[in-house]
DNA sequence: TTCCGTTGCGCG
DNA sequence: AAAGCGCGCAACGGAA
């Protein structure tokens, strides 16, 4: 059963159930209570929840114990919709999608500790609330239309749902928070940095290594975090470069360079993640992330603040389960050349990625060189063709023409100013308007040509890129949903007195893995579960292949440990 | 002073 | 080792 929620004040909203074709009967049920009424019809049986935002309306329903089990997210689904149909809002991604598909909000916010306010037709509010519901309803009902109207409806559908349900991973995850050792990552930091310094005074190693630099510059003063400075400085001593990027520096001769290097990566970790970052980040033990849900083009999330998906590796030692509970850290394996190969149907391409190592399986047809085979399968997917790599896609040509065609073919969409999908249909953006421009004359002033000719190419790198990377996140997202729920039935659900995020749950999402925290015990189960999840998302998503999408997990007591 | 484009680097 | 794709964030430095 569906069941349509807008919230009003407090733990007020209206509710109306609806029927399969999303329509709805006579005016809102009022509820004094929304999270006590998700719970009873939990208990009653399955719902999926229809609601504007689940990032507004889950967070508090958890707060007051409620989990649900399914959700139609109409902002999430109306922002795949606008891709598709080339509506508004179709770059927004998690931002939201064309106002036509965000019923306006409540009036209020379920606001932590806030009383349920006496509520009803005869007070303030109320009209606008009764409005936002009509709306969602509406909105829902649209949106189920243009599902059925899809292509391939049963594809699309599932996007639409585990879209949703990422929704609800997002919430909880964050509920939830990566375990985090505050006193772990302070030790790390002072072994690299020194003793903390006072607020807006560099830690005593930079300090250190910025004197040495520049003493090597022959007691020029210079600021290592400005690369103007730094050009200068190099050239002053007769060295010059383009740049003062870590690969163009490697390759310089100059006793600063050594120093510099080191300067680069402690300054980097202390910027991006030194104590301000814990101080800001992370409480009670625990780093708590705002995920945005399809904040990237490909379908991949993207996080606010915090800079979740670029936890650098050396932090991950701070990341330490509770007494007596692991992290079962888990990452599927070679994913995108595994999706490209289930994607293009290539017999040959699809029989070696049936088995464990992709590349090696691959490695025969580059005269038993694995990394050629890597090189060659990177290449193709990302359109690069620098040095050796050219020679290597010929193979690729030659001995999987499927596969090959495939991504050439997307590429070529691209160039043509089209859009592609990935296998359950999100589709990439249309080129911008400034595109179109720049590649619409073809016989320009030759400077006019070479830009267009860059960005025809750059297009066709993104759509080639867009198929593999995109399809890849729909099978990572519908594992997660499959985890979610298998994860669910791990809790006991006689324990009394246990809320929704107390057992075993997903903590971390990282595009292609992810961390489970739970208690020792659970752990079995829960690798079983990651592998149960891992084989209905390759078969939900293609179907019938022989591809094979192995998820390698690791048992242990901190995310160092994990590979 | 604030704003914004550029540079550089962390992650997949 | 870097490259081809996708991101977020911090610092710099010039513009407003």
């Amino acid at each position: 059963m569906r069941v349509a929620v807008a919230a009003g004040p407090g733990r007020t909203a209206l509710l109306k159930e609806l029927a399969d074709d999303g329509t709805g009967q006579g005016a809102g049920v009022l509820l004094n209570d929304l999270p006590d009424a998700v719970a009873g019809y939990a208990r009653a049986g399955q719902v999926r929840w229809v609601w504007a935002d689940t990032a507004e309306t889950y967070p508090a329903l958890l707060r007051a114990g409620v989990r649900v089990d399914r959700c139609h997210d109409v902002r999430l689904v109306g922002a795949l919709l606008a891709g598709r149909d080339g509506g508004p809002g179709a770059a927004a991604g998690g931002a939201g999608g064309p106002a036509a598909d965000r019923p306006a909000p409540g009036p209020g916010r379920l606001a932590a500790g806030q009383q349920a306010a006496l509520f009803g037709p005869a007070e303030p509010g109320f009209a606008e609330v009764s409005t936002a519901l009509d709306q969602l309803v509406a909105a829902h009902a649209d949106q189920l239309r243009r599902i059925a109207a899809d292509p391939h409806p049963g594809r699309f559908g599932l996007l639409a749902a585990v879209e949703s349900a990422g929704g609800l991973v997002a919430a909880e995850m964050q509920a939830r928070g990566v375990p985090w050792r505050a006193d772990v990552h302070d030790a790390l930091l002072a072994s690299l940095l020194g003793n903390r310094p006072a607020a807006g005074l560099p830690p005593p190693r930079l300090a250190e290594l910025a004197s040495q630099i520049s003493a090597a510059f022959g007691g020029r003063p210079v600021n290592p975090d400005s690369p103007a400075q730094l050009i200068k400085a190099f050239a002053a001593d007769g060295v010059r470069i383009p740049s003062t990027r870590l690969g163009v520096l490697r390759d310089v001769d100059h006793p600063a360079v050594p120093v510099l290097l080191e300067y680069k990566e402690l300054s980097r970790l202390h910027t991006a993640n030194g104590w301000a970052w814990l101080d800001e980040w992370v409480s009670r033990g625990r780093f708590r992330p705002e995920y945005v849900v399809g904040g990237v083009v490909s379908g991949r999330w993207a996080t606010r603040g915090g800079g979740a998906l670029q936890i650098p590796r050396v932090l991950r030692r701070a990341v330490v389960a509770d007494p007596g509970w692991v992290l079962v850290v888990a990452d599927a394996a070679q994913l995108e050349p595994r999706v490209l190969a289930a994607l293009a149907g290539d017999h040959a391409f699809a029989e070696a990625a049936g088995t464990g190592d992709l590349y090696q399986a691959l490695a025969g047809a580059f005269g038993g060189d694995r990394a050629k085979a890597k090189v060659a399968l990177l290449s193709a997917m990302y359109g690069g063709a620098g040095g050796e790599a050219s020679q290597l896609l010929a193979v690729l040509r030659r001995r999987f023409p499927r596969a090959d065609r495939y991504v050439e073919a997307a590429a070529r969409a691209g160039e043509e100013g089209r859009v592609v999908r990935s296998r359950l249909g999100r589709s990439c953006p249309p080129p911008s308007a400034e595109w179109r421009g720049l590649t619409a004359e073809a016989d320009d002033p030759d400077a006019a040509e070479q830009r267009a000719r860059r960005s025809l190419r750059a297009r066709g790198r993104f759509t080639r890129n867009f198929v593999v990377q995109a399809s890849a996140a729909d099978w990572a997202l519908v594992l997660l949903g499959g985890l979610r729920r298998r994860l669910a039935a791990l809790q006991d659900p006689g324990l009394d007195g246990s809320g929704p995020l107390d057992g075993p749950g997903l903590v971390f999402f990282q595009h292609d893995e992810v961390i489970v925290h739970c208690p020792e015990a659970a752990a079995g189960d829960v690798v079983a579960a990651i592998g149960a999840a891992a084989e209905e998302a390759g078969r939900l998503v293609f179907g019938d292949t022989p591809v094979r999408f192995p998820v390698s997990t690791a048992v242990v007591s901190s995310y160092a440990d994990a590979k």
